[in-house]
DNA sequence: ACCTGAACACCGTTCAAGT
DNA sequence: ACCTGAACACCGTTCAAGT
């Protein structure tokens, strides 16, 4: 009966996917700069060593929530239209992803290194320009600019400034940004 | 003959810009993730609570670091040339500020909110767009296209990833970002 | 296999009291 | 005006021991 409770229920063993639920719900509600393991544990009803049987560090931990915005970015819809059309999308899918959850953009920002699904997100893009003509260097270059402008962006629209202006006016801006790294690849894409 | 040792000699009291030159020297040996106000009051030969009389807390520390390199970035020097020289001349700057100290991306991708240098460096960047022609809003719009691709490279460059390429493709890429994003406004400008 | 208990080596911040 | 001494309320991480 020394079994551990949490919400006044007896609970399943912790597994990864479990402790990362419970991170995502942290995260949202005290942010990355409060977010702690000795916090994630108490939620979890649990003593803080325990997260380190699932996972090697906070640092982990944060990979992890990072994996999963890049998850969401990397399974929204592609639609139908020109290159240009689909860089779109993708770019809009890569900042909802992070605005989804609180502080993501420095999320990824911060991540230690880029995992399966970062890749699989990446590779879409790159997919995208390959088959608009560019060769594997060139897609990966226009690929990295494009993620590029939408971290920055992001970065700073979540952390701060921005917050100011009107949701509208940061989502113009975020389209005008966007059509402006387009409109720079169009000529190596057609030219 | 109580009075506060450092280095082995006896030192004046602190004021704010010799503590933030210690927290620059700090910062550049230990990185954002380990840069304390424990260590750096050590450094200075003086107990924590010393430093906040000087600066109110550890973030306004950082973003006094921010403002440093944000004035780096102002000041370098504009090159005669038409419009698009010049931007890229000012992107270069930029990235060369936050490239001067370790974690110099981060430190301003998580500061507070943008101090005076700051402005003045955006506003510079502002001015060279109006001079090229554009309006009050389609300069800002613009200016911020182009801070925001290089925060984002700066970050993930200075961060992780690319620091297993050289150097020179490092610099390459983010020359050809520069090239695209000047490329995607010359129609405003020109237009 | 999974978790507890307890420790270790730190943090940022505050503030009365000293000089 | 500027700093000390000392505390407060935390951190992330490790690991023997328990079940």
């Amino acid at each position: 009966m020394g079994r551990r409770r949490n919400n006044g229920r007896f609970a399943m063993p912790l597994d990864r996917s479990v402790v990362l639920k419970a991170a995502l719900e942290q995260l949202d509600e005290v942010g990355l700069d409060e977010f702690s393991t000795r916090k994630l544990a108490a939620a979890l009803g649990v003593r803080v060593g325990a997260l380190y049987w699932h996972y090697p560090s906070k640092q982990a931990l944060l990979d992890a929530v990072a994996e999963h915005i890049a998850a969401d970015a990397a399974a929204a819809p592609l639609p139908d239209g020109d290159w240009a059309e689909r860089l779109a999308a993708i770019a809009r899918a890569h900042r909802d992803a992070m605005l989804a959850r609180r502080d993501g953009a420095r999320v990824i920002a911060c991540m230690s290194a880029p995992g399966p699904m970062a890749h699989a997100f990446f590779e879409r893009l790159v997919g995208v320009l390959r088959e608009a003509g560019l060769d594997a260097e060139g897609a990966a270059s226009a690929g990295d600019v494009l993620t590029s402008y939408v971290n920055g962006f992001t970065v700073e629209e979540q952390a701060r400034g921005l917050r100011r202006q009107s949701e509208a006016h940061r989502e113009r801006l975020f389209g005008f940004g966007v059509s402006v790294v387009i409109a720079g690849l169009r000529p190596l894409v057609e030219g």
